[in-house]
DNA sequence: GAATAAGTTGACGAAAAGTTCAATTTCTGA
DNA sequence: TCAGAAATTGAACTTTTCGTCAACTTATTC
């Protein structure tokens, strides 16, 4: 064969197991998983898993590696720039769109960091470091520049951070709390004009003089 | 030995297997976790361990029964009464000391609901709506009367839920977004400073009129 | 349409995991 | 002190899982 055209059944195949991979791993860990599950999940034999893939450890990394890569995209264009109340809520309803349509990224990745974060290359953790970092500095520049009250950028990153996550990661608990039987769009549209709203209405200042 | 006074052996060993269980149930998931592993953080033989449960599913259950009870009773007492400023100031800040202070049952609980939350048994997701629905009656009565501005009380109380349990969960992130080596309580205090003070600017009304 | 590379897969062996058991030791109350 | 209950534990048993392999089929190139 040598460099066919595409890789058509290499690449699709790659594609299946990860797919399949993710959902495991989501579900029940690294060290919960059981490659049978995967190859089982992806519609392969088990030994066809283990052609393209080398060992648990391997699949494992590159679904990781495809998830960071995946939010990259996905999220990078979401700078926090501009006017500080659009930006907040542009960044705030794409991520619960995301979390919305991606739930099983979101959970591989929350396993990843329970687990202690031991697969995290350090490239993928100075990533997470320079992308705060640069949001900070938006953050403090909006501050110096009165746009909105004094506040710990980071936690503000943090928190901004957490409330869209949770919506993915503890849907089980999001449905009880809301009463719902599934999450649906208006849900998470809802939970976008909530923490955007408030989030918002505290940082913009209160023009004449505060109370 | 027939009733002995207290059960002194018995309750010692269940509870430091269970320490040890919530530990690793906590890092790997239920089916990542090995009984041997159990065993051995908690200093038992494995024979021991399955004196006192009978499979691995035993263990698991009692400890997630017993976090649920340690959750109530440590954080039954901080009810959303009083004056809205200082009930959610008081609420984020015990959480997040809760939090500080007891990280492997909060992951213990966040690996169970990534699992899909297939353990908790109906009484205990009941119990989780009940209090729930508590406090979104609480929070409507403070909108009725006009101490916070309106507001989705579910959404607002799974804000503040994700906010205190992210930096329970999530450590190894929160490190690198803060820029820190390790978390103490200061960074807890910051961070219910940040929450409390950020969701409360935007809860409570502007005096005289609106923007 | 061969020759060669890529892909498929059932079956297997080794290692590890869950669980049981029987023999032994320790504890407690009388 | 002594009998019976509780607790301890090494070793075995059973099942599951990882990872391998060799035989086989499909695809590609010339």
């Amino acid at each position: 064969m040598e460099k066919l055209q595409e890789e058509r059944i290499r690449t699709r195949n790659i594609r299946r197991i990860l797919d399949a991979a993710t959902e495991v791993f989501a579900r029940k860990g690294f060290d919960g998983t059981r490659i049978t599950e995967i190859a089982e999940a992806s519609g392969l034999p088990k030994a066809n898993v283990y052609y393209y893939f080398g060992s648990k450890d391997d699949i494992y990394r590159a679904a990781i590696a495809r998830l960071i890569q995946g939010w990259d995209e996905a999220l990078e264009e979401i700078a926090l720039e501009k006017d500080p109340a659009e930006a907040f809520t542009r960044y705030v309803t794409a991520k619960l769109r995301f979390s919305h349509q991606h739930p099983t990224e979101s959970r591989l990745f929350a396993n990843e960091i329970l687990r202690g974060a031991e697969f995290l290359t350090e490239q993928e953790r100075k990533h997470i470091r320079d992308v705060t970092n640069y949001r900070v500095a938006v953050i403090e520049a909006w501050i110096a520049a009165g746009k909105i009250v004094r506040v710990d950028a980071r936690h503000l990153l943090i928190m901004l951070w957490a409330a869209t996550q949770f919506y993915a990661d503890f849907q089980p608990v999001v449905r009880d709390a809301l009463g719902n039987r599934n999450l649906e769009s208006a849900d998470f549209d809802a939970a976008a004009r909530c923490i955007a709203d408030t989030i918002l209405a505290g940082l913009i200042p209160r023009d004449p003089e505060p109370i």
